[in-house]
RNA sequence: GGGGUCGUAGUUAAGCCAGGUGAUAACGCCGGCCUGUCACGCCGGAGGCCGCCGGUUCAAAUCCGGUCGACCCCGCCA
């Protein structure tokens, strides 16, 4: 065999009248009968490649049995295609390669699905030919534009001063967050490492160490339930500095966006990215990851209907409710039909995928003459002038709304505007919107565990104006925590951290971790805060996600080499599988009868 | 744990609601012809336990029950 000299979709005119050896996969074969064309395929892309009886029998005879897939070494003259001959639906449909020998050195079964992009093959069929599918050149690119997101990142913190560190995978378990991955111990019976969810404490510890700047594009694993942008083990970009505040953290996560987009979709960023308070985020969009790609905004009526004969509304205030309405500009033709199919759990389930116990959702049209619609004759004059006046209404929009428990309210909001927003093509494609959402809760109540969980994790500082409300108050304490946001998507959380074990125990005591549990679980954490911590915080963001967004995938699992399905298995692997019993005798486990 | 969509040649789909004739098409595959194609073309051909198990029926791809698998969503994901 000889080494390639070049790419296959890398040759261009510049090489031409070179002599070259090439080597790569049969995308196609077309067999003239007396010439064969075969377009051969690597990495780069494709070249068409001319077998001519006439220049060379031997390979032309060769060539004559190659079939999709085959896996060929040509060695041949690059040249120039006639201009009637070009094919510009390729990047090197202006030239071709005329060959004067040929290897087969492999053959290929046919492939389950065609090597291209547009396929329109069931998901399971691609990961269980996942290296076929990986073949695909948007495969092959997707996976181009992670190493390149990955490789603009590492440059970008090693410039800044930050210094890569491994952690541990087999790490010890800790209270609170998802689910852990467990492995047991064979030297110690009983006993078992977790996988990390995150580095989190390792990167604190590091601060301690006096690191100064750490980062890590490291797997995490968190053992629930998949989605179309969560794996069970994922990637994340995680970072620490000390003797930093919240908007230090934000402009170097700023920068190095920046970059990113910069060096790999020629994009440039303006910042610094708009920030917004957890609370106006629910305010005016309902969720804390909004997509500000389209700019509908909701707006809060609770005051509006505290005295209204609407009994519906005034029902909901009353039970400590609220009522909020999403204004559609022009959108008063919207047929009855839609609005009816807002109606109802049954219907808002089937057509909005709405599953948020929302019972249906009001509204009006405004109309030059009057307002239509079963809510608009029950609302008394004031009560519509105030609503025009806070919604900016004008005739010819609609006024959906919902009212009820807060929560309830604003997700059943929150999926009608992005239904919406979509729907009215108010999305402007390739375009990016980032957000900080900041001043998260601390604390939120979970009233299953019947206690305060972290909303961010147990070591996010509090802000210090709001400790003494720890004990008096605690769903009012704010974190120093925030997010970044990128087109609806979270893409990152951090937070600054305490470093001072007296707030760290007043939080502790707070989430009702008792003295000796917190000594127990985080006695390492603890003693590190009484050796000289420096204060200190950072951030994690989700990389792949931030590859997704970047390459356009419709979901996670396309930017990953080899994903998980959503019960958590690998086709292609099989995994995970029975293992041998001696496995089991030796790891002292035995299987529970289901 | 819950809601929804889907499963028929290698692939993608039609047929299923209203059970009954050799289960249909396109692409792919195989063979033949063809010296400038690039969605090559033309001629011919093969290919199916209709996801699996069970039930109803004279008769099941079609109706019913279960099960397995894929995807989307809720819960969950600090």
């Amino acid at each position: 065999m000889k080494r390639p000299t070049h790419r296959c979709g890398s040759l261009s005119e510049d090489d031409v009248g070179k002599r070259v050896v090439l080597a790569g996969w049969v995308q196609t074969v077309r067999d003239l009968g007396g010439v064969v064309f075969v377009d051969l395929r690597d990495r780069a892309g494709v070249v068409q490649v001319v077998f001519n009886p006439e220049v060379a029998p031997s390979a032309h005879e060769v060539s004559q049995t190659v079939r999709s897939e085959y896996v060929l070494q040509v060695e041949g003259v690059v040249r120039r295609r006639s201009p009637e001959t070009v094919n510009p639906k390729i990047h090197t449909g202006t030239i071709e390669v005329l060959a004067e020998e040929l290897e087969i050195l492999n053959e290929s079964k046919t492939p389950p699905f065609p090597i291209e992009d547009e396929i329109d093959t069931a998901e399971n069929l691609r990961l269980r030919y996942r290296y076929l599918d990986l073949r695909r050149p948007r495969m092959t690119r997707n996976l181009l534009t992670r190493h390149r997101v990955a490789s603009s990142i590492r440059k970008y913190l090693e410039e800044e001063g930050f210094v890569e560190v491994e952690t541990p995978f087999l790490t010890r378990s800790t209270p609170e967050g998802a689910r852990d991955y467990l492995v047991p111990s064979r030297i110690q019976p009983g006993r078992f490492y977790a996988l990390p969810q995150s580095p989190q404490l390792f990167k604190q510890l590091l601060m301690v160490a006096g690191l100064d700047r750490y980062y890590q594009i490291v797997k995490c694993f968190r053992d629930e339930d998949l989605r179309r942008d969560r794996q069970p083990e994922f990637t994340q970009v995680d970072l620490e500095m000390t003797f930093v505040e919240e908007a230090d953290v934000q402009a170097l996560s700023e920068g190095m966006f920046q970059r990113l987009f910069h060096e790999v979709l020629g994009l440039e960023l303006q910042v610094p990215f708009p920030r917004l308070t957890y609370e106006e985020a629910l305010d005016r969009y309902g969720t804390d990851k909004p997509d500000l790609r389209f700019d509908l905004t909701l707006v809060d009526l609770t005051e509006v209907f505290r005295e209204t004969q609407f009994q519906l509304f005034a029902r909901a205030v009353k039970e400590g409710g609220m009522v909020k309405a999403l204004p559609l500009k022009g959108e008063a033709k919207m047929p009855r039909s839609e609005l009816d199919r807002m109606q109802g759990e049954e219907n808002l389930k089937r057509h909005y995928g709405i599953q948020t116990g929302a019972r249906g959702v009001a509204w009006i049209k405004v109309q030059a003459e009057a307002w239509q619609g079963p809510v608009a004759r029950a609302l008394s004059p004031q009560e519509k002038e105030e609503i025009q006046r806070r919604c900016g209404l004008e005739p010819g929009d609609l006024v959906l709304f919902v009212a009820g428990q807060k929560g309830m309210v604003n997700a059943t909001l929150d999926l009608l505007r992005t239904h919406f927003g979509r729907k009215l093509g108010l999305l402007e494609e390739g375009t990016y919107r980032f957000v900080w959402v900041t001043e998260f809760p601390l604390l939120e109540y979970d009233p299953d565990e019947g206690r305060y969980t972290a909303m961010h994790h147990p070591f996010t500082a509090p802000r210090p104006e709001d400790v003494p409300l720890l004990s008096t108050e605690p769903d009012k304490v704010r974190a120093r925590a925030y997010d970044l946001v990128l087109n609806g998507n979270e893409i990152g959380g951090g937070s600054i951290r305490n470093h001072r074990l007296d707030v760290q125990m007043k939080v502790f005591q707070a989430l009702g971790i008792s003295l000796e549990e917190a000594e127990e679980k985080f006695r390492f954490l603890l003693e590190a805060l009484q050796y000289g911590a420096p204060p200190h915080g950072g951030i994690a963001f989700g990389f792949d996600r931030i590859v997704m967004l970047l390459a356009g995938a419709e979901t996670i699992r396309d930017v990953i080499a080899f994903p998980k399905t959503q019960r958590a298995a690998c086709l292609l692997t099989e995994a995970p599988a029975e293992v041998d019993p001696r496995q089991l005798e030796e790891l002292w486990i035995r299987i529970l009868p289901k």
